[in-house]
DNA sequence: CGGTATCCACTACGATACTG
DNA sequence: CAGTATCGTAGTGGATACCG
């Protein structure tokens, strides 16, 4: 018995979405992710067979195109904005904050702060952030104006700042759970000259739902 | 590997809420069911040992509050009334209406319907509707002023109301597919004295996501 | 890079029986 | 009525190896 039985809509729609992964999936392409492997780093625990997978369902579900190399959102798809944003706000308000910091990926985070980075803001002079943080592989950002982008090596330039501590502090700050300050507090260390310090924070518009308060007892 | 390893609120909310039945047996409590088996004749699939498990969860979760044999929905239950709306109105929507007819089960619908009647639009005089529909359990329907209950027999008034035919028929009226003289030319019949014949469908408030338009290929 | 094919382990789930 | 305990299985998904 696979099917719930059910005309509700509500079932029809958790029957063809709820599936494990489907919606984190739904979310890259919603951030504009397009390809394959593209998808794969901002979800870095699934399997080729399970995207490959539920790409195809996604594709005969008329929710995503697949064309020359690239996945595409159809109008369908992109309906699915207010049930994600639906999903990620009853989380920001519920789901308890201090916990779920255990057990993260890197990766996904740096990928959301090169989305939400303000290219505009960045420092003429190129800088470049080396991220090492706890228990976590070593990753490098490059900020400059107009470009912000995430690699494994030094992209060539000077490391001028340098991030350290756990990345529960980092997520926190990122998730609006605390003010830059505190992440300090719980660890996060965050090195190079002065100015570029102060203003490194602000170069940043946090997590799209850093804004949802807490209601969590 | 169980976690999604993601710091984003949409995949520690899909963690939490995302599991098969969760989210119906949350419509049942926002529906306003409140007693254990009153919650499984809106979900028959359902074994008790996995409502008594999900029940749980949902408590330990804070969505849920038990007490005195009655299970509430906390201001955090009531507040995934927006996510559930965004399922349904996205289901809807995109999903295609024909399929899915099939592999139905009665009671939910009954159920609905019940839940939606005009109770001051009901006739003064009992009406009780005899539900045998093919190939599903028959059902009774009494339908009066400021009361509409489903039961299993007879209540003990006279049948003046006969409904039959296939239950894809009902569904598609019902879910706001099509409208009720074309739901009779699906195969539903209804039968009995001309007046309630004609003022039945307008008894009920169709199902609460009738009106939401298809916009499926 | 962008997948597919195959295999295996695990666990989530349902059926059944039992309790207060 | 409202559950809990136990057990067997079907199916899901991860690992690995392989293609174009």
């Amino acid at each position: 018995m696979t099917g719930y039985g059910q005309f509700c809509a509500i079932a029809r729609a958790h029957e063809t979405l709820g599936g494990r992964w489907t919606l984190l999936i739904v979310r890259e392409l919603l951030c504009g992710s397009r390809r394959f492997n593209e998808i794969r780093r901002g979800i870095p625990r699934i399997s080729r067979t399970m995207l490959a997978e539920r790409l195809q369902a996604l594709t005969h579900l008329g929710v995503v195109r697949h064309e020359t190399g690239e996945y595409h959102l159809t109008p369908a798809g992109q309906d699915l904005m207010p049930l994600v944003a639906a999903l990620a706000t009853w989380g920001q308000r519920w789901l308890p904050r201090h916990a779920a910091a255990e057990d993260l990926d890197l990766d996904p985070v740096l990928i959301d702060m090169q989305r939400q980075a303000h290219l505009d803001l960045l420092p003429t002079t190129p800088a470049v952030l080396r991220i090492a943080l706890r228990g976590q592989p070593l990753r490098f950002m490059l900020l400059k104006r107009g470009e912000a982008s995430v690699c494994d090596h030094n992209p060539g330039f000077p490391e001028t700042l340098r991030l350290g501590g756990p990345l529960a502090a980092l997520v926190a700050w990122w998730r609006g759970d605390v003010a830059f300050a505190q992440a300090r507090r719980m660890g996060l260390t965050l090195e190079g000259p002065r100015p570029l310090v102060r203003a490194w924070p602000g170069w940043f518009e946090r997590y799209r739902f850093a804004g949802i308060r807490s209601e969590a007892a």
